[in-house]
DNA sequence: CTTGGTATGTTCGTTTATGATCGATTCATC
DNA sequence: GATGAATCGATCATAAACGAACATACCAAG
């Protein structure tokens, strides 16, 4: 038997970078590049099919959309990834035992999912799934998923059935992201679906935390949907200008640099 | 607390920092670099899966993306795999194109999943994580969370939001999962709180698909929650005796035996 | 020295990934 | 649409990897 270089993921994970790529690969060439057997490659494939990363084809396969979604995904997490970091475990300082938070979808707020498995009697409220998948083997972990449309791009439920849910929750904290944040324009957000799910989160929670890196502060993006006074603490990566923090202050808003 | 020696808490870092640097490790030579057992690698490795900084694989480990595959059922735990394959292949082949189907949580139900991805524009409501999980990738599959508390064991929402969520939703189809069916006291099962999801699917959809294995026919578990009438479709490995079948007939009932 | 806890190693029955075989299926070419 | 070649996938065999249970070595506290 062949020494095992290579474990079976990783080949995996071979082929659908590959695959994104270039639209197509064959059977031929993946034999070859790994030095296995067809038999290993043609399972491979079948089981990357049913998983729907991929469509099989004779003689090889070709793309799904799901390999675009994949990896935008992680493309998106990783992304200012060690600023994403910085933001969340500034914000998992104010979760307190017993607390009840709703976690926003998204690449950041996921993030925050890591600095809270250590708190007492928690209950997190989310409609992200990456975040269920983080939490749901913590026993001290209360876990609330906001149900409807799952949108497999951004893992995560939205819909009217969602905002509707969220509605019948309330929750001592909310910890929410956007695209834009403005004295002037308020809160706004490139795609329009999320943002319902983030204002309605915002509404039910008695203290909004908004996570958001500098270069969104005093930024609009296209869709706005919610006032600044909805914010309680801003919390971001870099320290913004006095004359722009006085006046987040005058709206009662507490600003928080992460470290 | 548990307290680790230097070896082997220096063995663990070197771990963690090879796998950032590239994305596997193989349990062979991390023998080989440390000259320790495998049992030892193991262990290693599988502390700090649980601690979720990395996800064990068959003959080594790769980086925690966490994303990837985000929920599934331990397959080891699993008995009877192929007769739920069997059942759930039979019970596809009454999932048509442009069906909206209710798919029940459970290890059995969550085969279903597998041989449904080649329809077309089917609509699919689940309070199951790894259905979820499974079904995200494909286009042609439009996903319904049934949102409510999460059971981390069990992997699937419950309590009074999802059943309340589900009497929103109609479905066509609904294929569900018990404990035990019977002509004298109908459907019953384990768990209470699983049991009321069950019956509220079964309340909402047209039709209703019973999978159960043999075992399971003619017995009662403990929690009776729906009389036999609920059911439109009993889906079983094996015949059953013909006194038996005559009597479900007439009930409506119609027995198919899994192939 | 004894005791108790922790880390590591060993054994062994089980599971998993892989490769080989071979009849069936699909493709390209005529 | 007939034919040969390539590819496929079901099935079987096997080596490697696995993890539970037990055994051993080590070290610190009494």
């Amino acid at each position: 038997m062949k020494v095992q270089t290579l474990i079976q993921e990783s080949r995996k994970k071979y082929i659908l970078k590959t695959l994104n790529d270039r639209d197509q690969l064959n059977v031929r060439e993946l034999v070859e590049h790994f030095n296995v057997s067809q038999m290993t490659i043609r399972r491979d494939l079948s089981e990357l099919e049913k998983k729907g990363y991929l469509i099989r084809k004779y003689g090889g396969a070709v793309k799904s959309d799901a390999v675009d979604n994949l990896f935008s995904f992680n493309k998106r997490l990783e992304e200012n990834g060690s600023q994403k970091e910085k933001l969340c475990r500034t914000a998992s300082r104010f979760i307190e035992d017993d607390d009840v938070i709703f976690i926003d979808c998204g690449t950041t707020l996921f993030r925050l999912s890591h600095y809270i498995s250590n708190k007492a009697r928690l209950r997190v409220i989310t409609n992200s799934l990456p975040v269920v998948s983080e939490l749901i083997n913590f026993p001290n972990i209360k876990l609330t998923f906001i149900g409807g449309d799952i949108v497999g791009e951004r893992k995560a439920s939205y819909g009217a059935a969602a905002e509707k849910l969220i509605g019948e929750y309330h929750a001592d904290k909310a910890f929410i992201g956007a695209d834009g944040i403005s004295l002037n324009k308020g809160l706004s957000s490139y795609d329009e679906k999320e943002a319902h799910i983030t204002r309605k989160m915002a509404e039910n929670a008695d203290k909004v935390f908004l996570l958001c890196d500098s270069s969104k502060v005093e930024k609009d993006s296209f869709y706005r949907f919610a006032p600044v006074s909805l914010v309680n603490v801003l919390i971001t990566e870099k320290s913004i200008s006095n004359d722009a923090a006085a006046r987040y202050l005058e709206q009662n808003i507490s600003i928080i640099t992460a470290t």
